[in-house]
DNA sequence: TAGATTGTTAATCGATTAACAATC
DNA sequence: TAGATTGTTAATCGATTAACAATC
């Protein structure tokens, strides 16, 4: 499956929930793409992918696709998540209230600072990187998220592929290359100022939306 | 020119960087390609776009792209920059030091909180909504970062719109439209999260990494 | 029934890769 | 010179869009 499949069903999902919010019971492709910028044919396609959500002349039912894509993408349970590295962006991720309202439940904090280890964060206490293999099997974590800076993401990178960690969403300004069963989404906040200064000078009259 | 190329350029440049830390001159597309797990050929018209920087036989000098690519992504400059929305998110971002790192210096900050105007944060003062047209122009703000609550953001893109600002990093998740001359870069954290947990799920042994 | 809208096939479009003459 | 590597053209690949029979 293309991940920019993956990707806009998260914004479909996005979507249909503001339309629940709304009243609405059901919705077409057409009018789900427009809220989007997206073609109806691709938001047709996309969907088909996983089954037929759709019916001929009426549309989608938005609260059965909605929980189907919930399914899909595997947010219809929780899942247990660490963060790396308790600097200010650690902190803020850890409070952010986005993530708690899809799955994704920041149950343990890591850091190899002294200063740090042991301090209490938002109802976490810091522990020592050594640590993560030891707390990841007890607590049964998958994801982690990766605050640290640039010189320490790859080594700390490795070390949660050696110690089970299965996903992660990468902070820190660098390529990271892991071992296999390790997936990795990298977001660098720099790079997307970057691309916004580009297209605010090289194209005047503003570019169409971007969505990540 | 297509987005992926200025993607990607950010990507060269950090890539650059790395390689110019290491005491290295010079380089050739395929080292450079495979650091970042792209073809040589697509690194080579990629910077072909812009100009011709390689030499048959030798590669890129890499301190003349470094300087040639900064120039192109307009990090050649300062940006000052405002954070319209002052919670956690927000915060953490203030201090972020990559921002900083390349040319965006972060010199306003506002809220509509009564709570929080007036308070100080990283030595600046949260000044009213009301004032981000009379502050945008008294410091030449083109860009401004958006972490404001999704219910809000919507208000807040239009204000901007109005206030002449020119690029809007929206972190807020939520689909914003605007009108035309100002350019917007959302980036939804929680999206990435799930683009993650599907490739755990479904991808049993790890995907390629992905970079934004 | 007539109108709306699906799922899907075929056509289009754009992006990536391979190949190679030119050249350091 | 021989080896390496560029810029660029042509070939390939994949993703997006148009079109339409099926159907609610």
């Amino acid at each position: 499956m293309p991940r920019a499949v993956i990707g806009r069903l998260s914004l479909y999902l996005r979507e249909l929930e503001a339309f629940e919010r709304r009243g609405e019971t059901t919705v077409s492709s057409s009018l789900l793409g427009s809220a989007l910028g997206i073609n109806d044919a691709q938001v047709r396609k996309d969907l088909a992918c996983f089954g037929q959500f759709g019916r001929p002349g009426i549309g989608y039912r938005i609260a059965e696709l909605i929980r189907a894509l919930r399914q899909i993408l595997g947010i219809d349970r929780d899942w247990p998540t660490a963060i790396i590295g308790v600097g200010n962006l650690g902190r803020a991720l850890l409070r952010y209230r986005g993530f708690r309202n899809r799955g994704f439940h920041i149950v343990a904090l890591f850091d190899n600072d002294p200063k740090k280890i042991g301090q209490t964060v938002g109802g976490l206490v810091v522990q020592p990187l050594e640590r993560l293999g030891e707390v990841a099997e007890e607590l049964g974590l998958r994801l982690a998220i990766l605050t640290v800076p640039g010189e320490a993401a790859g080594r700390v990178a490795e070390l949660a592929a050696g110690c089970g960690i299965r996903g992660l969403l990468n902070f820190a300004p660098v390529t990271l290359t892991v071992p296999e069963p390790l997936s990795v989404i990298s977001v660098d906040l720099s790079i997307q100022l970057e691309n916004l200064a580009y297209r605010v000078l090289h194209e005047p009259n503003g570019g169409e939306a971007i969505t990540d």
